[in-house]
DNA sequence: TTTACATCCAACTAATTCAGTTGGATAACT
DNA sequence: AGTTATCCAACTGAATTAGTTGGATGTAAA
């Protein structure tokens, strides 16, 4: 079990934005938090695709928060970058186990992917920001 | 996020021998969980090696578990295919991240990796088997 | 004692995923 | 016109996954 580099890069990014006082253009981020900036390219597609940033002001204007921080949640900028968690496919829709009835390690599976998402979802990234600008607010 | 085939694989086999009355050999597990008999070897090699089983009576007398089930956690099974759980590099003792002081990404998957660990320590063997066994007990 | 079985073990493989890079299209501002 | 910023698809090398193959070794039944 690992994050992969779109979701840890993509919780990066969206911290960065919701730290800065002002829209953040992409290469700001890039060179703040050390991505390629190609690279980050897809990282912000990931985020602007599902809602979680928007261009302030077209192009050039930077990005910023498409809601509020307490509104965003990890869980959410996961799901930017990867399907809904699914920690085996024996309880996945398109994918059902052929040995799904009755099966305890499923079941214990599925409990544990029930409590990562909560886990996820629970924090948001207000609560990640730093304090310095939470006071401004 | 994903749980690997030798840790589901290496559950459902544990399970498989923590239900049995008798000491199960390799193949009976193979057969009864559709698992491939070879590939099995390793699974059977890593719950040995991390003494979770053991051979009841030298070749061919068949696996029993090492402890008691309710002795036997989750994440034992886990750590008997994986290192330790570190969802992120970044507080890897030998690959520790440059940016590591102050960031709070970091202490999020650090927070959450805990708790993951805690889910999984928390679950027994015990837990998992099936009652009709347990009433014997 | 030969044979069959059970376990042990290392090397190999195809397929997939990961972590990016390359190269360019498009749009806006200067 | 030229620079900058964003957008986007295709490609790539490296690593990981999920096994298979082939055999060595030891035990037990015939
Ligand atoms: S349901 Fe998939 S292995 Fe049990
Ligand atoms: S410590 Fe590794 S990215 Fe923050």
């Amino acid at each position: 079990m690992k994050i992969n580099s779109n979701i840890r890069y993509g919780l990066r990014a969206i911290i960065e934005i919701a730290n800065s006082p002002k829209p953040v253009l992409q290469r700001e981020i890039a060179e703040r938090q050390e991505i390629s900036l190609n690279y980050l390219d897809s990282i912000i597609a990931g985020l602007k695709n599902s809602g979680l940033i928007v261009n302030s002001g077209g192009k050039g204007s930077g990005y910023i928060l498409a809601k509020k921080a307490k509104d965003i949640t990890v869980y959410q900028v996961y799901c930017a970058f990867s399907p809904d968690l699914q920690l085996v496919n024996c309880f996945c829709d398109t994918n059902e186990c052929q040995r799904s009835n009755n099966c305890p390690s499923k079941d214990y599976w599925f409990e544990l992917n029930s409590k990562i998402k909560e886990l996820m979802s629970s924090k948001t990234i207000k609560e990640l920001m730093n304090n310095d600008i939470l006071i401004n607010q």
